[in-house]
RNA sequence: GCCAAGAUAGCGAAGUGGUCAAACGCACCUCUCUGUAAAAGAGGAGCCGUAAGGCUUCGGGGGUUCGAAUCCCUCUCUUGGCA
């Protein structure tokens, strides 16, 4: 069976870095799994470590492993999951076609949970005229609709999505598309032997490395970054420019606030992210966890993996 | 040294006799997750307890009152104004 490896984790906890490490040691290429460093152009506050890399073609070099979906799309343009697991998977397959190991790298746990899982309503394009319609209702009246329209979905969702103008939106969406088109060929998927290694530590010494890692982003020309996105025509509406490290210099260039509540207000806005993330992969019981904060925890990663990787040959030989 | 204003939970800031363990914002903590996911949304939060409930809070001390963060006295400190 084909080898899939998956390194996740909160932001900050160096899984590029492990990445690299060993997709040396095992002949692999990596994925980026991050849904801001998609952008072209976001590259210091989105944390993309391609400082010493080098562009070929289609995707990034770094120390001779090539990285891909990094760099994929202009800040204005349409994303989604649903793109990002199209793509995700042809770069899957042409690792493998290379007789090579995929690693998937990143902190978007929706996307590896797209890439791996399937998600149903995958296939269900937006319709951002009825978006844009149902935008002006209130939640009582988006839900009083997907009742209408699907009682069931209705019905499954809870307290806290039933607030949610979003997800109700894309659900009534959803029920209204398969009023008129048969529910999407559920794409079958390759099977991988897949592997989940999950970077962690505590929350405080995690706050610290962000906060260290922010300082640095903002001494390589953060600020100057935003500036040239502005200047390139980006607007503060568009979705990628929500990103950490960005959305926070909009009162600042507007002279409505200091630098000192930028960094501040950027770096507590990383600690949440780094916590939502958290309560997103401890769900995910295959994920084996490894604290950063513990000496000699890159060697215990490794023999993890060696178990794994030769798992196959083993086989074969039998 | 005199006069004035103030001192409220981690910070900012309401409250000015009972419904106040104390609004609100931020930080903090937990959670949700079917095409915006670094998005969007729900909740918690003095202490002890799974809970019911109990105990201790509004600069310190002392009073008034059935009852005080709220009224009075005093002390300490802060900030403005005058010397």
């Amino acid at each position: 069976m084909k080898k899939l490896l998956i390194i996740c984790g909160p932001t900050a906890t160096g899984k590029t870095g492990l990445g690299l490490k060993l997709a040396k040691r095992f002949n692999g290429e990596i994925i980026s799994v991050d849904s801001r460093q998609i952008y072209q152009g976001m590259d210091i506050a989105t944390g993309k470590d391609i400082k010493n890399g080098k562009w070929t073609n289609d995707h990034w070099e770094l120390e001779g492993i090539p990285i891909w979906l990094l760099d994929i799309i202009l800040p204005n343009q349409e994303f989604s999951v649903a793109y990002y697991t199209d793509l995700a998977w042809k770069a899957i397959r042409d690792i493998w076609d290379r007789e090579k190991l995929p690693i998937l790298v990143g902190g978007t746990g929706f996307y590896i949970k797209a890439v791996l899982e399937n998600i149903p309503s995958q296939g269900i394009p937006p319709n951002w005229l009825l978006r844009k319609k149902l935008e002006k209702k209130s939640v009582k009246a988006l839900f009083g609709e997907l009742i209408k329209f699907d009682s069931c979905r209705a019905k499954q969702m809870n307290v806290s999505d039933r607030q949610n103008k979003r997800r109700l939106i894309r659900a009534i969406e959803i029920a209204k598309w398969l009023l008129k088109n048969p529910l999407p060929e559920k794409q079958k998927l390759p099977t991988a032997e897949t592997i989940f290694i999950g970077l962690k530590t505590s929350l405080e010494k995690l706050y610290q490395i962000i906060d260290q890692r922010i300082e640095e982003h903002l001494k390589m020309g953060a600020k100057k970054e935003v500036k040239e996105l502005l200047k390139k025509g980006f607007s503060w509406e568009l979705p990628s420019m929500s990103a950490m490290g960005y959305q926070e210099w909009q009162p600042f260039l507007e002279g409505k606030s200091e630098i000192q509540e930028v960094l501040a207000r950027w770096k507590f806005n990383e600690h949440a992210y780094a916590r939502r993330q958290m309560t997103w992969f401890r769900k995910n019981k295959k994920i084996n966890w490894f604290d950063i904060s513990c000496k000699g925890w890159e060697n215990k990663v490794e023999n993890k993996i060696i178990i794994w990787y030769n798992k196959n040959k083993d086989a074969k030989k039998n």
